[in-house]
DNA sequence: CAGTCCTCCTGTCGGC
DNA sequence: TGCCGACAGGAGGACT
């Protein structure tokens, strides 16, 4: 689930739930995530009014009334599930176990993956669940944003700075796969494995093309270059676009991937035919360090 | 430094 | 039906 798109469609959706909300309690069912959870959290967030829900590459950044930043990463498996009032009283919170949560029903494994919880000024509740636990939560200071260790690093957003000409300039003399170079969160942030095969199959570009084989001698972007940067965007765009649209029954914000599944040209349809107007391929499947790419052989050279 | 692997963790699915 | 291996949307870190 989590790519820019996912993660921009849940950041909508934390931010109509949770601005202008005080958080009255938080309830952390382990001391872990991918990494420890910064000492005194619950209790720094408890009494913490939500100021706004922002995005950074594929983290959420919740800004607090005291000027603290709370950063949440959803790994693979990470989801919040926004549980309205009504639903809360029926589920009775006080009969709630140490490492299970009482919303099973509603989270998925019985709750037993459901890691933090946040209870709110107006009766709702918001559960962290992550069965893989890859996700990672933090609090720090906003003053510490720009050396915090998992931002300060980060490339451009796709939509905010980055063109085909910084693109270029970023993969002078790579030689490794455009695919990876897609991936690699310090090239353009957002990019996941399934949009990084989308957009090479809609740039008619190959996934093993050398990175630095896209970059003119003089330094500039190539034709196709310019194009894999603009169906980048695009893709990003079409996904957060049909994400947008299922927000209005937000009351589950899981970010299954269901929604734009539909849209996939190559991602998960290997020995299926390729969908491109005019081509009669077949989808294959590759490795690239160690993960799963799809390409159609006919039309992406 | 760049590039390549491995790793964290649990659930699910397909093949035998 | 059960068991077992392969694989899953991320990305830091340890290697060569």
């Amino acid at each position: 689930m989590p790519e820019l798109p996912e993660v921009e469609t849940v950041r909508t959706g934390l931010e109509q739930a949770w601005v202008g909300q005080r958080i009255d309690r938080v309830i952390l069912r382990r001391k872990d995530l991918r990494f420890p959870f910064p000492s005194g959290m619950a209790d720094n967030l408890t009494g913490q009014t939500v100021v706004g829900v922002r995005r950074r590459a594929k983290y959420l950044l919740v800004d607090l009334s005291n000027g603290q930043v709370f950063l949440s990463h959803l790994g693979m498996s990470g989801r919040y599930t926004l549980i309205t009032p009504d639903e809360v009283a029926r589920l009775n919170p006080n009969r709630l176990g140490v490492r299970q949560s009482v919303y099973g029903e509603l989270t998925g494994f019985d709750g037993r993956h459901d890691h933090m919880e946040f209870r709110f000024s107006d009766g709702s509740v918001s559960v962290y669940t992550d069965p893989r636990r890859f996700g990672i939560a933090d609090l720090f200071e906003r003053a510490e944003e720009p050396i915090h260790a998992l931002l300060e690093h980060l490339g451009p957003e796709p939509f905010e700075d980055w063109n085909a000409t910084i693109a270029a300039e970023r993969m002078r003399g790579k030689r490794s796969a455009i695919k990876i170079t897609l991936l690699d969160q310090r090239f353009v942030v957002g990019v996941g494995n399934i949009y990084a095969c989308e957009a090479l199959h809609r740039s008619g570009i190959s996934p093993t093309t050398p990175s630095n084989t896209l970059v003119r001698k003089n330094g500039k972007p190539t034709k196709k270059l310019e194009r894999l940067v603009e169906e980048v965007k695009a893709v990003l765009e079409a996904a957060i676009a049909v994400g947008g649209s299922t927000l209005n029954d937000f009351a589950a914000v899981d970010g299954t991937l269901g929604y734009f599944g539909h849209h996939f040209q190559v991602y998960d349809r290997e020995d299926g035919p390729c969908l491109k107007e005019g081509c009669n391929g077949t989808i294959e499947r590759i490795v690239q360090s160690n993960r799963s790419t799809f390409l159609c052989p006919r039309c992406q050279k």
